[in-house]
DNA sequence: AACCTATTCTAATATATTTTGGAATATTGT
DNA sequence: ACAATATTCCAAAATATATTAGAATAGGTT
């Protein structure tokens, strides 16, 4: 091979590379999956991944080299967000790759989790018909920064923290299908688990929002009733 | 969030590094490449990825760790191979991901393959498409090992480096569509390259051989005519 | 203009990764 | 057993990344 062409291959190489060590690290992911939800300051997003704001600073500024996060100013506070809708897609299914292929990963998971598959599940399309037929409430467990950044229509917001203090809202009768920020989010089946154990008929939503978007359902930014 | 259950949260996010962690490194990403066309030796990796053997090694230490390769032995040789066909599929979504956004990633792409939409690449399905009507030369312009470990039925296996020194055993009236190792591999391009200058009607394959793996089109190991 | 605040920048330290050359290991063939 | 060979292991050096604390910057407010 020429001197020149392989200078060039590798310097294709590190160009894919810079994508690879974006994703490198598990802070990053973090804030990936904490901007899949919308748009956030940094010091939002370094006090919800529990990170040092110089520290949040500089890892944005990782993502951003490698075109994943895009930001905007407002003011004094400086919001990023994901660079577009496939960023979201794309490193779900890193971490789908990961679970599925690893066995470390795969018991992270459920050590976090716990056995989601056993609570069923509702995949978005089966929502929507159940919604259709009616008596089914959607409630969304994050906190209220996210449900205002973006949620389902017509959902509910009752963050996961604060689910036990206001079971008394529920109605005791409907079914209830709660979701949150993905896959990997604890906020759901920990709710469906408290719920259920308060006797109430409860399902977790397949996939959290992130899913719902990328099955081209509506998202609303409105404030609940 | 209790403490037990932030280390949880974070260990699932260290699992799900593991896999852009082993896409961080532009060496492992083309020993990836060279490990979609067929399973190779440490060897014959090293020599391909112009490697230290040791070096090589190390990185397919790495690479298995992650769950993205797999070995067997045969004598004093070990041989690798991907662990299965999703990881070219994902390493494939990278690369796209990575020329898509990042300007400086396409500019390399461009440097180093050229111009290849303007050479009219030939979609799988296309290729079935003229192979039916007869009439077209499926030329493999990868090297020999690879063409062995697997080829488009009925192509022609003339090696890259070759290809100038055995233009009398092209038919000169045939349609030839040529192909190699995948989306960002040179040889095809510059071989339709060659072939036009020569008074050829070529075209490259689009995605070279992982791209028809992927369309499930099918693939042999024998021998050339 | 002075002050406040959010963010970025800087420099330092700690840690991790990459690469190398050579020793150690495992298998094959004599 | 011994020699030959492919690969892995090991230790060291070079390089890159992560994290922190605090200084600098930019925009907003008084």
């Amino acid at each position: 091979m020429r001197a020149d062409e392989r200078a060039r291959k590798t310097a294709l190489y590190e160009q894919f590379a810079r994508v690879g060590k974006a994703l490198a690290n598990p802070a990053r992911l973090e804030l990936l999956d904490l901007l899949a939800q919308g748009e956030r300051s940094v010091e939002e997003l370094a006090a919800a991944a529990g990170l040092r704001v110089s520290n949040t600073s500089a890892q944005l500024r990782v993502l951003a080299g490698a075109g994943l996060v895009a930001s905007r100013r407002d003011g004094v506070r400086i919001y990023y967000r994901l660079a577009d809708q496939n960023v979201s897609a794309f490193t779900g299914r890193v971490q789908d790759f990961a679970t599925s292929r690893l066995a470390d990963a795969e018991q992270a998971a459920r050590s976090y989790l716990g056995d989601v598959a056993a609570l069923e599940p509702v995949a978005p399309d089966e929502l929507v018909r159940r919604l259709n037929d009616g008596q089914v409430l959607v409630l969304d467990v994050r906190p209220e920064a996210e449900y205002a950044a973006g949620h389902i229509p017509g959902a509910v917001n009752v963050p996961h923290d604060q689910l036990a203090a206001r079971l008394a809202e529920l109605p005791g009768g409907a079914d209830i299908v709660a979701y949150c920020r993905g896959r990997y989010c604890v906020f759901a089946p920990d709710a469906v688990r408290q719920l259920r154990a308060r006797g109430f008929s409860a399902w977790p939503l397949a996939g959290g929002l992130p899913d719902w978007r990328h099955a081209g359902l509506p998202v609303t930014a409105q404030a609940s009733a």
